[in-house]
DNA sequence: TAGGATCCAAAGGTCCAGCCATTGCAGAGG
DNA sequence: CCTCTGCAATGGCTGGACCTTTGGATCCTA
């Protein structure tokens, strides 16, 4: 039986993307972890054999994919970071501009991920995690929503990064942080909305998990997440 | 109640910075929109009293944000595009690649995610999409998996990418993509197995769509994939 | 000796001027 | 009318130069 070739679409293979690869390799392989650092413009230009230019189109690539930090200074240079977060949600928010995306297909979304996670939450998590939450609900409810709605935003945006991080699946994290931030930007335009009807919801969420009862706390992120779009879509960004 | 205030990382002011910058408000307002072409470099040099290297490294991030393609030769510069879904993709790689993971986390993640979209296919896939779903699994049968198992390989992700994309949210192909893509560096490594099982499993999973029936799909597409899971811990990585 | 002021080297930020490589298209030639 | 060819526009890349930032080493002083 014939082989099925996989043409690619022609494009010009340049010195940057050659780099950038390069650096994704080893960044794939453990090559290249998180805090470690580059090579100096000059020298990295002189390893590769290109000019210091090239070195640093590249190094800019690199720092827009979220893969490394640059700064500047006597002990600078370009450094592998732990976490691209910011790039992706970048990504996203580029994607809402060019109208790609709506709020209900970032509210699907972090359905789809939330209540995978919070049900190995129920399995996984210690009743000491499941304190930590406690604590972190009530934190938010500390925050007088009318005098800093953004503190209390991201508070409620720490809980929900922390529920899943509980899930112990380090991959639902990368995925639901972005659409968090997402969401964070939109509701800090909105302006502050039904407090207590949220954190409500956080209490009858927190005696699901207690109660181990996978089946409640799903049902009640889900609604928490649609009660959330409805609020969202009927006030309008302005 | 105090605000708390937050105080941003003192990140110095580049040229570069101030460039993408003024793109993305034009953006944002309508006055850059798709298909539009930015200035030559050396003619945008010159608007923004930069040199071109500055110029050129605007550019570059730029195109790796998603926001722009660029082409050389005589029609060539730089185009706004339409779409980042691929730079999202690939930042959603990053951080994935980024981050210490399992198999199971992967299969976990993709669960989450194929779960949802297939309930989505169920309610709003028409039935010639369904009918195109059908012609890929015939594809995916008809590659011999002893003579090109990357080649079937290939063909059972186009299935999954064209099932996922039938759900009508954009966003659920953006993170189901990254997901195949650090399962496939694994499958392409691990080699054949079980063909008919995977295309038995298809076609149980599309009378169930044909049924418009959603509790079977899930139930069917979730069994396939912890059966994928079975056989890679069985079959380690070399 | 502790504390502060100063100097300096390393590293990124920017610019210049030039040359090469690619590519579409207009014009020449059949 | 078609084909070939050369040109000009545009991105790709180089090498060198100079400025700015920054942290640490050094030196001075109380």
């Amino acid at each position: 039986m014939s082989k099925t070739v996989q043409f690619q679409p022609t494009k010009p293979r340049r010195a940057v993307d050659d780099i950038i690869e390069q650096v994704r390799v080893m960044l794939d392989e453990g090559t290249l972890t998180p805090g470690m650092k580059l090579p100096s413009e000059r020298e990295f230009a002189e390893q590769l054999a290109v000019s210091r230019n090239t070195v640093r189109e590249a190094l800019r690539m690199l720092e827009v994919a979220g893969l490394i930090t640059i700064k500047r200074g006597a002990t600078g240079g370009a450094y592998v970071v732990d976490s691209n977060t910011q790039a992706i949600t970048q990504s996203l928010v580029d994607g809402m501009t060019l109208t790609k995306y709506t709020l209900l297909d970032i509210i699907e979304a972090r359905i789809a991920i939330e209540t995978s996670a919070v049900i190995k939450v129920v399995e996984n998590a210690t009743d000491d995690e499941l304190d930590e939450l406690d604590e972190l609900v009530a934190q938010s409810a500390a925050i007088d929503p009318q005098a800093d709605w953004e503190g209390r935003l991201a508070s409620y945006f720490r809980f929900h990064d922390r529920l899943i991080e509980l899930s112990g699946n380090p991959i639902f994290p990368v995925i639901a942080r972005p659409l968090h931030e997402m969401a964070n930007r939109v509701s800090a335009r909105i302006g502050s909305f039904a407090g207590d009807v949220i954190i409500q919801s956080r209490h009858r969420l927190m005696h699901a998990l207690h109660a181990r009862d996978a089946e409640a706390a799903v049902a009640e992120l889900r609604s928490y997440l649609e009660l959330l779009y409805e609020r969202w879509v009927s006030r309008p960004i302005d």
